[in-house]
DNA sequence: TCAGCTTGACTGAAAATTCAGTCAATGTCA
DNA sequence: TGACATTGACTGAATTTTCAGTCAAGCTGA
């Protein structure tokens, strides 16, 4: 069994996906969890203690369902590889949304909050640098700068669908499709060079 | 002058750009305004009221300076008038960066507050559409389907550079850059059809 | 028994919302 | 004209609500 703190923190993850990271009220994520609100300041801090270790624990997560280091998996080409990191983001699993909600949330607050800035940059740069990465698998010849704006476009625009997608004004299978057009149109691009 | 709503709206929109949408406090506008809590409710029936007029605001203001019909301006082709309309999104001027904080803001909360959700939606799609009109314009052959899907990723990646831009991981002339590129590789794809 | 876990009623501060009353402008009628 | 009535924007102190955080007391397994 989940000990204790797991419990409320698969909790907290759910409270922020329903809430997010500005809704997420002490007392409700009690509820959640199905335990007393002075539990949870028995293990942790405060609310920003809260808040803090669920985004460690949200984080993991998504290494572990973004990993394609599945063995039993057969080995894909680069394009597919591609388009299976980009679209792993655009899911309707409990997890994935919990993920690109609270991520959605931290990076709105961000825009408020200069402490948090540094992380997201971080985590953001990678990101992108590891779809550059799968770009220039697919396409070898092109120029590190052209995979570079092609890749950052393509995460910014995973961004601004998800926001859709979660805010209820996009289908996740349009979305899904939209991205899957939108790695066509920018790999053609890169074929130009 | 202006009447007295929109001196509300306009400091709502100040507020907003400046603490987000939860960190909105209702004393903390009265005074943004010069005015006195108690003719906020006598204006706007409750918080959320002051939200909802915040969007339809913003939304109206950025209709106006996103507006392509200045009589001074020489006539620009179909090209040129869709990059300034998506450019305009990303400007480095007062009135901008407030108008896509707040609205990046409104839609962060949209996805966990179900009656900004419509007012949202119903804009944004009024955008896509009118910047799928503009790429009709550019490539008068392409089938509407596909100029719809263009627009939504065109748009979306406006969105998700602003969000960059704003928390600061993304300086403007880059961001305004990758959407000039955007243009062309998304035009460029629709000449296929 | 005792140390760690757990409860939920309670507190205080911050924030939203209300409301009794002021004031300037406008309308009305002798 | 001018005395009185009416309206509605506006104020700010008072009230209500919402929350994070605390605490004294109960539980449980080793």
């Amino acid at each position: 069994m989940a000990s204790r703190s797991t419990q409320i923190l698969e909790a907290a993850a759910r409270v922020i996906a329903r809430r997010g990271v500005r809704g997420l009220r002490v007392e409700e994520l009690a509820t959640e969890a199905g335990v007393s609100t002075g539990l949870i300041y028995y293990h942790f801090k405060d609310r920003t203690g809260i808040l803090r270790h669920t985004l460690e624990f949200i984080n993991d997560r998504a290494e572990r369902y973004t990993s394609t280091e599945d063995p039993d998996a057969e080995p894909l080409g680069p394009r597919e590889e591609l388009e299976q990191v980009l679209l792993l983001e655009l899911q309707d699993t409990p997890e994935v949304r919990e993920n690109s909600s609270a991520w959605g949330e931290l990076q709105a607050s961000a825009v408020f909050d200069p402490v948090l800035r540094e992380d997201l940059a971080r985590a953001t740069l990678q990101w992108v640098q590891e779809v550059a990465v799968l770009l220039g698998q697919v396409r070898p010849l092109a120029s590190p700068a052209s995979l570079a704006s092609a890749a950052e476009r393509l995460t910014a625009l995973i961004q601004g669908l998800s926001m859709r997608w979660l805010s209820g004004s996009l289908g996740i299978e349009h979305a899904r499709a939209l991205v899957t057009e939108a790695i066509e149109v920018e790999v053609a691009g890169l074929r130009q060079q």
